[in-house]
RNA sequence: GGCCCGUUCGUCUAGGGGUCUAGGACAUCUCCCUUUCACGGAGGAAACACGGGUUCGAUUCCCGUACGGGCUACCA
């Protein structure tokens, strides 16, 4: 058999924003198909019109485009086996043909009963306790479909225009096994398969049968999804088998669920705003309700660290590395690394993923982030000037956001000095200390070394111990009590200011 | 309820019969470094769900139980 080029599909329902866990099927679904040198698409599978939702197919797309992952054929950016949405492949009469493809080769049929007709067998199933109550082998027999009435009454209800689905003929008692690579074999008696519609009476197809059709028609190689789908993946072997695409049809990945961190069950939208993280990449407003959800971008973090954390939740490398480019995470990737257990999410591990981004990442990219903070609280400062302060905040901090609460002192005087330590040590010794350091101060030169030199022998000749002046030094020219290197945070702020700085202080706190 | 999947420190996980007195990371604690906070360094506490097999030997294989999760729609 020769080698098919690996082809893989995200393939979300636009039903509202995507969240971590879509993001995260996403992202192995990329990494594996790049691994391969393969081909990632995207398509859109909004064959449910009553929950499409506006806005939310370009949110998907932006969320993929913000995490850098990149697609190679899909909504946004066609490709030969366009179009990539199924409302508008649904034109072409693509599932309509494969649903009665199956009726005519008796592995479908049609059924007419309305809502009520099956609400009503289900609850005669349950009153007679019967274990699985479900549209099947044997309970189609007394409903109405091309399976228990007459040809002749089948026939009239077709003329008449009476509204029909097309449900799936699962046999009785046949074992379905299939392979996953995640899991390995899983084994499923028919028995425990409904007859799954297949095509609406609105005439769209459900997932079973549009997600079936467009694989096999857009050649994709291996189907990544969540695990919540493997229940009714013997139904899929079934369609692929009864459509006679069962040699080519792509490989099952079920990828474990992303829990949520506190207590169990699989991580909800709600989870987010109640624990106080996001759940969403970006902010997503509710086009109904005008709800806001926060999203990971709009919180500061940088796309990798979020990429990075997402890919070590249900993956490993094997190794202890952890800190993973997107480049690194392909060439690392595989299923078989894949765990097959749900994984709490940690939102704590995620803040110090992108602390270790904000360490690595281009300080030019930094400095830009935070020059949109110092613009809206109306500071200007030269370019070298902010890189400089960022060089010294980042071994702070875990977020550029903190930067202008942790160093605003780096662009204005500081107008409150830390109460603590002004109780504590502001005495008449230090009064008289720091009354003679500007003139000390003023000798020295500029740089942090020299500052520092002149700050000590200063000290010296005035009898004080340096060290016990530092951290009020560090207050009156900083108003804050802890921050990066005391001498490096003066040298950047500049002598003659921080000279200034003193002076006002002293004045200040008399 | 039925079916399916799963189960190693609080969390993410390594481990595929002896090397496990179970390794790493986050969080936590102690100490060192530091004027400080953070970083960094050193160290500590912390786990194989339980019961049966199989085997000379099970964290690793099999079965059962318990627990957890998922599914059970003309939703995906």
């Amino acid at each position: 058999m020769s080698e098919r080029r690996v082809r893989t599909r995200f393939a979300p329902s636009p039903t509202g924003p995507l969240h971590m866990g879509g993001v995260r099927t996403a992202l192995f679904t990329y990494l594996f198909a790049k691994k391969h040198g393969g081909d990632f698409l995207l398509r859109i599978e909004d064959t449910d019109q009553t929950r499409y939702v506006q806005g939310a197919e370009e949110y998907i797309i932006e969320a993929l485009n913000w995490c850098g992952i990149h697609i190679d054929e899909g909504v946004n950016v066609g490709g030969k086996y366009a179009p990539y949405r199924q409302s508008e492949r649904k034109a072409s009469g693509i599932y309509q043909t494969y649903a009665q493809q199956l009726v005519e080769a008796g592995h479908a049929y049609y059924a007419f009963d309305t809502a009520e007709e099956l609400e009503e067998m289900r609850a005669q199933l349950a009153a007679a306790k019967v274990a699985a109550p479900q549209y099947n082998s044997v309970t189609r027999q007394n409903m109405k479909n091309s399976v228990a009435l007459s040809e002749d009454e089948v026939n009239k209800r077709l003329k008449a225009g009476d509204p029909y689905v097309i449900r799936l003929k699962v046999p009785r008692n046949e074992e379905i096994r299939f392979h996953d690579i995640i899991r390995g074999w899983v084994v499923v008696n028919s028995n425990q398969v409904d007859d799954k519609v297949l095509l609406k009476s609105d005439g769209m197809p459900t997932y079973h049968l549009a997600h079936i059709v467009d694989d096999h028609l857009m050649e994709i190689t291996h189907a990544v999804r969540g695990e919540e789908w493997l229940p009714s993946a013997p139904a899929h072997i079934l369609i692929y088998r009864y459509l006679g695409w069962e040699q080519t049809m792509p490989l099952y990945a079920h990828l474990p669920l992303l829990l949520k961190p506190d207590g169990n069950g699989k991580l909800s939208k709600r989870d987010g705003d109640r624990l106080g993280f996001p759940v969403f990449p970006l902010n997503w407003t509710d086009p109904a309700t005008g709800e806001v959800s926060s999203g990971y971008r709009e919180k500061g973090y940088f796309p990798e660290a979020f990429v990075n954390m997402l890919a070590l939740l249900g993956w490993n490398p094997g190794t202890n590395q952890e800190l993973f480019s997107m480049e690194e995470l392909i060439e690392a990737f595989s299923f078989e690394r894949v765990s097959k257990s749900g994984a709490k999410f940690d939102p704590e591990k995620t803040k110090w993923f992108n602390q270790q981004y904000l360490r690595k990442y281009p300080i030019t990219e930094i400095a830009d982030q935070f020059e949109e903070t110092l613009e809206k609280h109306n500071v200007s400062a030269n370019r070298e000037y902010v890189e400089k302060a960022c060089e010294l905040l980042r071994e702070k901090a875990h977020f550029v956001h903190e930067f202008w609460e942790l160093g605003a002192y780096f662009f204005m005087a500081p107008d409150v000095f830390d109460e603590k330590v002004i109780s504590k040590k502001w005495d008449d010794q230090a009064r008289s200390f720091f009354k003679g350091l500007p003139d000390a101060m003023k000798k020295s030169g500029n740089s942090a070394i020299e500052l520092e030199e002149g700050f000590k022998s200063y000290a010296e000749s005035a009898g004080v111990k340096a060290n016990s002046m530092l951290q009020l030094l560090r207050v009156l020219v900083t108003g804050a009590a802890s921050g990066p290197a005391l001498f490096d945070t003066i040298a950047l702020i500049g002598k003659e200011e921080s000279v200034n700085r003193v002076e006002t202080a002293i004045q200040k706190l008399s």
